[in-house]
DNA sequence: TCTGGGGTCCTAGGACCC
DNA sequence: TCTGGGGTCCTAGGACCC
């Protein structure tokens, strides 16, 4: 066996980023709600244990929440952001080949490393991010992705495993297979996990098993490439620098309903102008602008009506100007008024580098300008803080914006450093 | 009263072309 | 008895991930 990857996972990630800051809530159950302060998106193992579930609407927990006294958090995505960066920065000392895989996970190639200890290394990895950033992580060593990831899993559940699970002998790779439902492999999720148990398909280790034709014919290609990782079988490689994004959405619910075009036109001209930020971070334009809106498909006895229009841009963009005026005559084709609005959307697609934008003859927009323009609105949006410079039709008083009632302070952007959390 | 917000990839089927 | 067939593009829908 030539390669050997490590997944890194951070254990209940955004829960533990707001004990970090707060040690009186060591051994404290705790929560953290999405945006809104809707579900529950994050738990401690505290919390875990009281039966709260993932993704559970605040609400429906309120009773477990008051009696057990379980801390809740609105999320703080500025603190988690700045958080899993040190993280990442941490694990960087490891290896020179790291792929951040999502804000709590990176994957990290260890494919010279079979001459070393390796339950010792990935030990080593784990208490290092523990004492330099007071985050704890889970790492599973294996010969693939899939494998790792199944390792990292196992190495949560086992006591005796204490957060690291090396993989690399075949006994204990098919025992480790043998333990692990299919449901909960890599790439396996409710619905093909249904449909293999028809066929009696239940564990990883029957999944290995199925052949190569049945698994293309049930599970497509992608789920054949998850059987051979199964078989120890390299398919996925480290993806060490992130690909641009193909699409950028920006969409958010409403803290309360909305009923008015104007309201609508507000939050919409927000949400395209943050698409308009990630594109020019990325430095894409965007060919086509969607807009979508929705009213609250859970109140039954409400009207209900779920919309969408996409606008194709006379000539690729990211200014911020262009695609508010944009993104506003999609909503004006679409808004019916009479209806309780709930949430609203921009997406930006058809994306494609700045430097590759076919410009029109007939183009009216004096585009150096517009793109000066946003430099300096970026610039300034970025030492002051964001939408401190803003389009008049974002608006100032946002009556559509979210809830976030328990959110704590941004700790690591706020007070420069970590100086202020040790003194404390 | 109260139910998140991002993304990716694959497939099937229709339109259209030669 | 024998009904053309292959390629490409687009879209909607379904599956998955965190």
């Amino acid at each position: 066996m030539t390669n050997l990857f490590a997944l890194v996972d951070c254990n209940n990630f955004y829960a533990s980023c707001e004990r970090v800051f707060d040690p009186k809530l060591e051994g404290k159950p705790i929560v953290v709600l999405s945006n809104n302060d809707g579900c529950i998106i994050a738990r401690s193992n505290e919390a875990k244990a009281l039966g709260i579930k993932m993704g559970e609407p605040a609400f429906k927990a309120k009773d477990t929440i008051e009696q057990h006294n379980v801390h809740v958090f609105s999320s703080n995505y500025t603190l988690y952001g700045d958080m899993s960066a040190r993280v990442m920065q941490t694990l960087g000392q490891f290896t020179p080949n790291l792929e951040v895989y999502s804000i709590d996970e990176a994957f990290l190639d260890l494919g010279n490393f079979y001459g070393r200890d390796l339950n010792e290394y990935a030990g080593e990895m784990r208490s290092t991010v523990r004492a330099w950033t007071g985050i704890p992580v889970s790492v599973g060593v294996a010969p693939t992705k899939t494998l790792a990831k199944l390792a990292n899993r196992l190495s949560k559940k086992s006591k005796k495993a204490d957060g690291v699970l090396v993989l690399t002998d075949e006994r204990h790779i098919e025992e480790a297979l043998r333990r692990t439902e299919v449901g909960d492999v890599w790439g396996m999720g409710r619905r093909y996990a249904q449909k293999l148990a028809g066929f009696g398909i239940h564990t990883a280790l029957d999944l290995r098993n199925v052949s190569d034709a049945f698994a293309k014919k049930h599970l497509t290609v992608v789920g054949l490439r998850t059987v051979r990782e199964l078989r120890c079988e390299p398919c996925q490689d480290l993806e060490l620098v992130a690909p641009n994004k193909q699409n950028i959405c920006t969409s958010r619910s409403f803290g309360a309903s909305v009923t008015t075009l104007s309201q609508l036109q507000e939050a919409t001209a927000n949400y395209a102008s943050r698409c308009a930020a990630k594109l020019r971070r990325q430095q894409s334009c965007a060919g086509a602008v969607t807009v979508f809106v929705e009213t609250n498909r859970f109140r039954e006895t409400d009207a209900q009506y779920f919309n969408s229009r996409t606008i194709a841009l006379p000539t690729a963009t990211s200014s911020t100007l262009e695609l508010v005026h944009y993104a506003n005559l999609a909503l004006q084709a679409l808004y019916r008024p009479g209806y309780r609005y709930k949430k609203s959307g921009v997406i930006v697609s058809e994306l494609r580098p700045q430097n590759q934008v076919q410009t029109s003859l007939l183009d009216p927009v004096d585009r150096d300008k517009h793109q000066r323009l946003m430099q300096v609105l970026d610039k300034l949006n970025s030492t002051w803080g964001r939408d401190k410079v803003t389009c008049a039709a974002q608006g100032t008083t946002r009556p559509w914006q979210l809830k976030c009632e328990k959110k704590s302070p941004c700790y690591t952007t706020q007070f420069k450093g970590l100086l202020w959390i040790e003194t404390r």
